[in-house]
Parts: C-alpha cells; sequence; structure tokens
DNA sequence: TAATATAATGAACAATGTTCATAAAAGTAA
DNA sequence: TTACTTTTATGAACATTGTTCATTATATTA
C-alpha cells in the first residue's frame, strides 16, 4: 500500500505525479486511449486512490489542458518589443507554430474543446463551473495578446474590426497546426511560412 | 422480429436506414455519445444485426464521413465559371463556409480525422485499409479542388509553391469553421467573411 | 498504547463495444 | 404442403471501461 499523503505538499506531489503520468499517456494514447487503470498503475496507486485527487478523468484531462494553455500564454507574452509592430507580430506567429510543434501533447488538448455542443471528445456542458471558466478564460487571454499584435501594425481597426480579425486570424493558425502539426517538422515548416506569410499580407492589405 | 433483407436492395435498404439513424445520433451526440444499443433501437434491430451490416461502429462513422467528403467535393464542383477567377475562388470560399453552416454533422465527422496519431477520435491505424484510402483520396481531391481555384487567380505560381498555398488556404479555412462553426449565424458570417477577405487579399500579394 | 481520523485499496456496479450459439425466416425440392 | 437447407436476426454473454464504496492500512492524537 503506497505512502499515505497527509501534508498539503504531498498531496499536491501526488497531484503533480498523477498528472505527468496521465500526460505522457494522453499524448500517447489520446483521452479515449487511456484509461484510469493505466494511469494508476504507472503511478503505483489503486484506482480509487486516482479518485481522491481528481473527480473524474475529464477533470485530469482539463487540469492538463489549463496548463497548456497558460505555457503557451507564458510564451506569447515573451515576445520582445525591441523590434517594429511588424517583426512582432511575425515573431509571436513564429512563436505560436513553435510551441505547438515542440508540445504536441498540449496542443492537442486545446483542441479537444473547439468541437463543442456534443460533437467533442470532452465535455463541458455546465459553463458555469470552475473548470470552464478556467478554460474560457485562458481562451480570452489568448485572443487579446493577438489583438494586441494587430493591433501594433493596424492601430486604424475599429474594437470591432480588430476582434474580428484577431479571431479570424487565430482559428486560421489553428487551422494549420491542426492539419500539419503532426507532420514531420520540414513539411510542417514549409506550410506553416506559407501560412504565416499569407496571414501577414492580409493583415497589411486589408 | 424483424424482416430479413434477403434481395441485394433490401440489404442496401437497410444498410441506409442504419446509416441515416447513426447520422442524426452522431449530430446529436457525437461518436463517442452514440451507443450500438441507440441504434439498434431507433433502427428497430437487435444490436446484433447492426453488426451484420458494419465491422464495427468506427466504420459506421467512417461511411457517413466519406458521404460528406462527397457531398463536399459535389458542392465545390459546381461553381459557376462564367465569372473572373477571383471571382470564382471567393464563390468557392463562400460555398466551402455554407456548406460547413449547413451541414455541421458532417462537417464534424469530417474534422474527427485531422488529429491524427493517437490524439483523434477515430483511429484508422491500418493505411491500408481500404476505408483509410476512400478518406485520403477524398481529402486529396479536396485540395486538388483548390489548387485549382488557386491557378486561376495565380498562374504565376510553381507546382509547389501551389500547393503549399492550397494546403495552407484549405487547413486556414477549416480553422475558421471549427472554432466559429457551431456559433450563431450572425457570428460565424461575420468572422468567416473577415478570414475569406484574408485569404482572397493575401492571395493577390503573396 | 489506545483511540481517532485520514488515506489507500480493489472488488463490485453499470454501461459500453463486440461476439456467437440459437432461433426465426426465406428459399428450394419433393 | 412438407421437409430440408441456407440465410438472416436475435439478445444473452464477455471483456473492458469509468466510477463508487465498504474495508483495510496508515498516520495523528490523547
Amino acid at each position: 500500500m503506497a505512502i499515505q499523503a497527509r501534508l498539503k505538499n504531498e498531496k499536491e506531489d501526488r497531484k503533480r505525479l498523477i498528472l505527468n503520468n496521465a500526460l505522457i499517456l494522453f499524448r500517447e494514447n489520446g483521452l479515449n486511449g487511456t484509461t484510469i487503470r493505466q494511469v494508476a498503475k504507472v503511478s503505483d496507486l489503486a484506482v480509487g486512490t486516482i479518485y481522491l485527487y481528481f473527480p473524474d478523468k475529464t477533470q485530469i484531462f482539463c487540469a492538463l489542458l489549463i496548463e497548456g494553455y497558460d505555457l503557451l500564454i507564458e510564451h506569447l507574452k515573451k515576445t520582445p518589443h525591441a523590434y517594429s509592430a511588424m517583426e512582432n507580430i511575425e515573431n509571436g506567429i513564429d512563436i505560436y507554430f513553435a510551441f505547438a510543434f515542440a508540445n504536441p501533447e498540449y496542443f492537442s488538448l486545446i483542441f479537444y474543446t473547439v468541437q463543442s455542443r456534443g460533437q467533442g471528445v470532452l465535455e463541458l456542458a455546465d459553463t458555469n463551473s470552475v473548470t470552464y471558466k478556467a478554460i474560457k478564460q485562458r481562451k480570452d487571454k489568448c485572443l487579446a495578446l493577438v489583438m494586441d499584435y494587430i493591433k501594433g501594425v493596424r492601430s486604424d481597426l475599429s474594437r470591432k474590426e480588430l476582434e474580428r480579425t484577431a479571431e479570424a486570424t487565430w482559428s486560421m493558425l489553428a487551422g494549420v497546426i491542426l492539419f500539419f502539426g503532426k507532420d514531420d517538422k520540414k513539411r510542417f515548416n514549409s506550410i506553416s511560412w506559407q501560412a504565416k506569410k499569407m496571414i501577414l499580407n492580409s493583415l497589411l492589405s486589408l
């Protein structure tokens, strides 16, 4: 029987252990391909113990998803502002693509949530839940960052236009990653470079 | 006990009945939210009977997916070629967006396959299977159609550039649909219009 | 050391995809 | 019609899943 985690610290450690192992399994086999029994086994815990730390499988997934968003946001915030606005936005796109390619496990998680209304893998029906709000907040944060980037090159756009442009840009970039992010690096680089060029061009000639 | 389907016609009818019912359920509750028992029940058949017509649940899904692709391809081919190349491509994008919004059930299916390598909902590990090839063929067909559209406005691009541009365009459009296709019509129209404008602009100023 | 409180366990439950021995239906030949 | 064969339909049964909960083990307290 595993040692009991009584202290707050120990509990956090155990939670992290479960998350780390789950992330590896999710990356390897996806949400549906990963079983709680697997997570328990590689964590050297019993099935029931997992449920002492997370209410259900979805919540493990969501915890990782939120971490993924936070990591991405952290990356996006790190853009050097020493260059021109145009260079900045180009930099931002590069960072986004690089993050997605380097962290496919987190990025996959992010996309489990885009297909809403019964079609997605991940169901978060209760839009009032803490989890739903946490995810929504990070989505919004990402969009706000994109808006900042775009504002740099297009200060003439109205708030409404800016928002719409950011939404279109964000989803278009995501589409490229979704379609080609799992391909080999060479191919992904080639297509993402093309997409970047197209988006930069379109932002200048709106 | 249900009447037996002995003739080829009757078998086709029964297959169609299952597909129609499955499509409704998939649209409502997604792949994982739909059970074979549900499909059997609404089809007035026993569980085992479903398995006489389809080897497994995934294959039902794939059959519908292929139909969805064919429907989309049919739509895309119907573009009137009476106008300028630029009007044609604009028309093509409109058709694509309209199809996605009008046929969310099929479109969702299409996107079950984009997340490859263990992360997606739909696993088609065997790349030699008839089903995999059928889906791949239709994906390629879509891309070829996009290339034709783009060739109209950009005859100067090399084969390689054309291909890359088509891939980027196709995935960017898909990203918009993925992110906003389930929103209300007004919002989807607003963002998809923006995306269309951006892509058209970028194609002209590559 | 005994009593109490907390944490861990894994058998058990309901639901799922799938299989297969059995039964029903349809076709065939007399 | 009747006996026989072939094809189709059935649903109980199986393995696997997410999840629960009575029981057991561990730690804390008195």
